[in-house]
DNA sequence: ATCGTTGCAAAACCTTTGCACCAAT
DNA sequence: ATTGGTGCAAAGGTTTTGCAACGAT
């Protein structure tokens, strides 16, 4: 069987195993940013078992090659939804329920490099963080 | 003598003690995100002498009472400069050298709000960061 | 004189590293 | 069979806590 998490393994030549499976399905399972512990705790919680410096080492790995990003504020990891693509990455968040959002937008991306050159900076990329309350908190 | 740092003291209703007033000092100093570490580094320094526990508890409390803001992806700590202002914070940062400018735009404020409505958000504030090289720097 | 602030030492916590074993290809 | 991944134990760092002494008002 194929899981969405072997698939996700094979793309980017990572070897197919346990630990990273159930990582990914961490990531998954939260939707929102996940410390290293919250992903160790919810792997034991499915009985399975994977070492909490395995997770580290997984998330580093993931990390480096652009499968999970690191959200700026809080310093969880989520699963990067718009892979691949450069410019500018956004996240929303709603202080009620702690959901968070991903979205990507090039009018803004543009923007804020206009701002970059206008202040000496060659821009590489962005990230932002909008917080207020989602559709369900309000 | 008035520092600039005792006035800030005072109007917060805290005690004017030496440490936060270099605390305080340090800060005004870096101008960009500084760690508890950086901070107590420098106080040595200047040959004052401020325990690090200290330095942790002084920064809670600035935190507590909105004299200081953590920087979302670097951890560190700024002196706020736009207090009380609700909007947009945006920060500039250079990968080589450490440099970290703040911005404030209207339009991007607008933008991200636009966004944040549109994915049934009510947005109430937002931070953004772009990395990249200074002017110095390329 | 009072009450909040500080320093010290230690505890608690988080993250990284080295090495031997194991698993995926 | 080879190469890379994992677990364990320990080291290294960072942050928090308790308590006694000190300092600002």
């Amino acid at each position: 069987m194929q899981t969405r998490s072997s698939t996700i393994l094979r793309e980017y030549n990572l070897k197919d195993t346990q630990s990273r499976r159930f990582v990914l399905k961490a990531l998954m399972h939260f939707q929102k940013p996940a410390s290293h512990k919250d992903i160790h705790h919810w792997i034991k919680e499915q009985d399975a078992a994977t070492n909490l410096v395995t997770v580290y080492r997984t998330l580093e790995t993931f990390e480096r090659l652009g499968i999970v990003h690191r959200h700026p504020s809080s310093g969880g990891f989520i699963l990067c939804s718009m892979d691949g693509e450069e410019g500018h990455h956004g996240f929303l968040r709603c202080e009620e329920c702690g959901k968070v959002e991903e979205f990507c937008d090039d009018t803004l991306c543009h923007q804020e490099d206009r701002i970059a050159k206008k202040a000496g900076f060659a821009p590489k990329n962005h990230i932002s963080e909008t917080v207020g309350l989602c559709s369900e908190c309000h």
